[in-house]
RNA sequence: GGGCGAAUAGCUCAGUUGGACAGAGCGCUCGCCUCACACGCGAGAGGUCACAGGUUCGACCCCUGUUUCGCCCACCA
């Protein structure tokens, strides 16, 4: 057949792109039904921020998912990736302010309507970028079932569980203190808020008693507070309490009244054991004045800014106002002492801005009894974390969970479907508005302006995207989902949420297994952003060494869940694999279509004949397994030492491939991979065959372009979860083939295949041939001359090496004959590798007296062991307990060592008798 | 203040159940454009497995403690 000729580098970017559409066009991706019995394979794509581009964390996460897909979608299983893409409130709603006010527009003034409309815009094109770099990842998603978070189909999911949370008294609206962001400008909920650790200062202050009679002490890291302070708090076992509990104090500034009270919350032994009270800027202070039943005066407005009720400190900027209140305490003699401390203070995740605890009205959702089955699936296993140590961290939250708030004063979201009437202030929640006050009968109803915190959306997307409320076919087949791999920073956010919505609401876990993968960082341990300018663009790195090096190389250098430390120098490893594996072809489909075996072993003509014939063994399962065709005869018994070792090795990476990958160890599946076909498939086999492709002796020839064919063909389908690209094209070269390789069988073991007397023997020559290069290098022999050599017979079993290990001795060696002696040459380096002696008559090139130093060095070096062996062997306490298998395994070594000591002290011995 | 993780070659990391000699990639040194591949081939140097104890016939691996780094959680003003 007519092949365009193979070119000689691997050029991904010819290769890559077209393999999207044409899997496209062939609806690859799709879910279908499995004929063999296996559950279907579900995995929900965790939806990316529709803000901006992928950065390498997705691309871990996702290939991680897409590995698993494919290998399961090459399992038969009934297979669906579902992918969506995320609204991000808070984060979408700032980038679109930011674009406008670069416009010059003012975001408040454009209006709601307007604004959520330039949203819109900004995420069809955000949405369609990303796209497009999914599926240049080769990312297998099937994109018939696309969502947004914020389409029409997950609005009526978001409505409905609000309904029902509503009316099972679960949500609930009210004034508490919440993270506010001023920048933001919107309530945030505790798990947007990061504390970090940060030298800072605490302020000892005087408040004087009202009476004049003295004053009284309190710390405070926030003096700006002290506008709304309404009370001075001291332990009830205090013993400075009972005379000073109910006194009252004037409050410095404001000149207020406020009393002392007694509570618990305080500790007497920190700062001066008493502390001020500021109901509506603490959190904690919050409680005690609820306790106590006191006012709340909020003196900082939403933007960070004193308000009227901070008097004279009214419309500065809190920071400056805290500078101002320092000074002025100051000046009143009121400010005892300043020191360092060292306090965490709490910043948004978004835009670190400092949060200020703020009373207003929220909404929220009491966790308590969402989370107890939540807990119960981790307990009793139907859900399981990898690594397992996840599972600690999520039960601890789990367990001590707190309210979670979930309104947010933005524009871009769901809005919270609740409709208050304006006339008697009853509020309902429903899917829309009710025509008429329920209770008043009044017309005018006014929808709450706040929208839904975004995860109040995605935490319903194992079930939401499928249909729900509705009993959709897609909700019966595929919930719950199998396996979800994420990152272990949103394991709060998002994956305890999700566990709780499905047990809510569809009476099951999400998923059955998390995977939980680290987080990518630069070089320098930095965690990978924008502002940082240190995440690259995989768009960039697929440009430069294509999507397969990008996927392949942050895989194998991806441990689960640990952290990786990405340098775009890594993506070179799969960049060079990718063209390894692209010459190895090119050598053997050269080679068989020039030698005519293309024909001569069945493979021409598109269509396999049937299915791979029962009860063949070997190397014909594995042939019918393959091309879907029997092996032509003779084959078998053609097969050398070579072929035997490579088909053991094969299968052992299948076994070892398979099982990294059923336990979720992809990176060590990768790994497998790569070492089977670089270091063994390439290096030792299509190195050891060269001779054969081209030889005269058609049945040397063919046997060994058979099993090179049939492998080639096996491990671009092992290939093909992790390089899919140059997997498919391949595939689309390796004559014999059929369809597309991502909806072929991934390759099974072949027991029959197992050799190990052939490992044994290759093994051996691995052995030998290295050794024999290594005192070339040594000696500098030059890499073209070919040197004779002589092997002695084992002493021991008495046997040589047979014509196959003679001729692969050579070939890997350079050697120019290998003959049988049974005594030392003249001038040779000896070298003993295992039981095979073997000489290697340099000429002028051995220094008699250096070879004798050299084996003595080896000697001393074996007796030693032996020694050391032996000392373990004399131990009672080893031989007695133990096992036997390794008692054994070390007596065999004993007597290998031995027979070693032996031999090299004849050796020296010959030298002696021969040399100078 | 609690919890978790890491510490192994110059760098980044494997090492799954304790069983001889400690593994990879990159980098480095030497030699090679050998007719699949210089994105390559062959060879080599390089490690007190953080430290100190312990358990064991045997420890990189298990236990205890220490040190350093990182992360998470927590209402100490």
């Amino acid at each position: 057949m007519d092949r365009a000729p193979i070119d000689k580098a691997y050029d991904p970017a010819q290769v890559e792109p077209p393999w999207v559409a044409r899997w496209q066009e062939s609806r690859a991706f799709a879910p279908v039904p499995s004929t063999n019995g296996l559950p279907p394979y579900v995995v929900l794509l965790p939806p990316p921020n529709v803000t901006g581009v992928l950065h390498m964390g997705h691309v871990l996460a996702n290939t991680l998912q897409d590995v698993f897909v494919r290998y399961a979608r090459m399992q038969g299983r009934e297979t669906v990736w579902w992918p969506g893409t995320d609204h991000a409130g808070i984060a979408t709603q700032k980038v679109v302010e930011k674009n406008l006010r670069q416009e010059g527009i003012d975001p408040a003034a454009l209006g709601r309507e307007a604004f959520v409309e330039r949203c819109w815009e900004w995420k069809a094109k955000s949405h369609a970028h990303i796209v497009q770099q999914m599926q240049r990842l080769g990312w297998s998603l099937d994109w018939d079932r696309e969502y947004f978070t914020l389409d029409e189909r997950m609005s009526r999911a978001v409505v409905e569980v609000f309904i029902r949370l509503h009316a099972k008294g679960l949500i609930y609206k009210g004034a508490y203190i919440t993270n506010w962001c001023p920048a933001c400008r919107t309530a945030i909920s505790d798990e947007e808020v990061e504390h970090v650790e940060q030298q800072g200062k605490i302020w000892t202050l005087r408040y004087p008693f009202a009476d004049g009679s003295g004053f009284v002490r309190v710390a405070t890291t926030r003096p700006e507070t002290i506008l709304g302070d309404v009370a001075v708090a001291i332990h009830p076992e205090d013993p400075r309490a009972s005379e000073l509990v109910g006194r009252m104090l004037r409050l410095p500034i404001l000149g207020r009244e406020i009393p002392v009270i007694a509570d618990t919350y305080v500790d007497p032994a920190f700062g001066t054991g008493m502390v001020k009270i500021t109901p509506a800027h603490d959190p904690n202070d919050f409680h005690v004045g609820k306790r106590h039943g006191l006012e709340s005066p909020v003196v900082i407005d939403p933007a960070g800014v004193m308000n009227a009720l901070a008097g004279p400190f009214a419309g500065l900027d809190r920071f400056k106002a805290r500078a101002r209140v320092v000074e002025r305490l100051e000046a009143d003699g009121l400010l005892e002492k300043v020191e360092a401390h060292t306090l965490a203070i709490g910043r948004h995740d978004r835009c670190e801005t400092v949060i200020e605890p703020y009373l207003s009205q929220q909404w929220f959702v009491r966790m308590k009894p969402l989370a107890e089955p939540a807990v119960r699936a981790a307990e009793d296993g139907r859900v399981t974390f990898y690594p397992e140590r996840w599972r600690n961290v999520y039960l601890h939250w789990t367990r001590n969970i707190q309210d979670w708030c979930i309104s947010r004063q933005l524009w871009w979201g769901h809005r919270i479907p609740v409709y208050e009437c304006v006339a008697c202030q009853h509020a309902v929640a429903a899917h829309a508005a009710p025509p008429q006050c329920e209770k008043c009968g009044d017309a005018r109803l006014q929808q709450d302006e706040s929208v839904l915190d975004t995860w109040f959306s995605s935490w319903l997307c194992p079930f939401s995207p499928m249909g729900w409320p509705e009993e959709t076919a897609d909700l019966n087949r595929f919930h719950p989902t199998t396996l979800l791999v994420t990152g272990y920073e949103i394991i709060f956010f998002w994956v305890a949420r999700m566990i709780m919505a499905s047990l809510e609401f569809m009476g099951d876990v999400p998923f059955s297994q998390v995977l939980l993968n680290g987080i990518v960082r630069d070089a320098k341990g930095r965690k990978l952003s924008k502002s940082l300018g240190n995440s690259p663009d995989p768009l960039d790195l697929i440009a430069n060494c294509g999507a397969d090096a990008v996927r392949f190389s942050t895989v194998m250098l991806s441990p689960p869940g640990q952290d990786t430390y990405f340098d775009a120098k890594n993506v070179e490893t799969g960049q060079h694999f990718a063209n390894k594996i692209w010459n190895a072809a090119r050598l053997v489909l050269t080679s068989a279509s020039t030698h005519g075996f293309v024909a001569e072993l069945g493979l021409e003509g598109d269509a396999p004949v049937t299915p791979p014939a029962a009860g063949a063994e070997g190397l014909a399962a594995l042939w019918a397994e393959s091309f879907g065709r029997p092996l032509p005869a003779g084959i078998e018994t053609d097969l050398r030492l070579e072929d035997r070792w490579i088909l053991h090795r094969y299968t052992e990476a299948v076994t070892t491939m398979r099982r990294n990958l059923d336990s979720l160890r992809a990176n060590d599946a990768a790994s497998d991979l790569y070492h089977f076909f670089w270091d063994e498939y390439c290096a030792w086999y299509l190195e050891s065959i060269k001779p054969r492709l081209q030889s005269a002796d058609r049945a040397t020839a063919r046997s060994a372009h058979a099993v090179a064919f049939v492998l080639l063909s096996s491990a671009t389908k092992l290939l093909a979860p992790l390089m899919p690209f140059l997997a498919e094209e391949l595939w689309s070269r390796i004559p014999g083939t059929a369809g597309l390789v991502i909806t072929s069988r991934f390759p099974r073991e072949i027991a029959a295949l197992r050799d190990a007397a052939s490992v044994d023997r290759f093994a051996l020559m691995i052995e030998a041939a290295s050794a024999i290069r290594t005192v070339r290098s040594e000696r500098n022999v030059p890499p073209g001359k070919k040197a004779p050599a002589l092997v002695q017979k084992d002493t021991r079993s008495g046997a040589g090496l047979s014509v196959e290990e003679t001729e692969l001795l050579k070939l890997h060696a350079k050697l120019e004959s290998v003959e049988p002696t049974a005594v030392r040459p003249d001038n040779a380096i000896s070298l003993l590798v295992r039981d095979l002696q073997i000489y290697l008559p340099l000429g002028g090139l051995v220094d008699l007296g250096a070879e004798r130093d050299r084996l003595q060095r080896e000697l001393d070096k074996a007796e030693r062991d032996l020694a050391a062996l032996d000392g373990k062997l004399a131990k009672p306490g080893f031989v007695d307990k133990a096992p036997a298998a390794v008692v054994d395994g070390e007596r065999a070594r004993r007597v290998d060592l031995a027979d070693r000591c032996d031999r090299l002290r004849s050796e020296i011995a010959d030298i002696a008798g021969k040399g100078p």
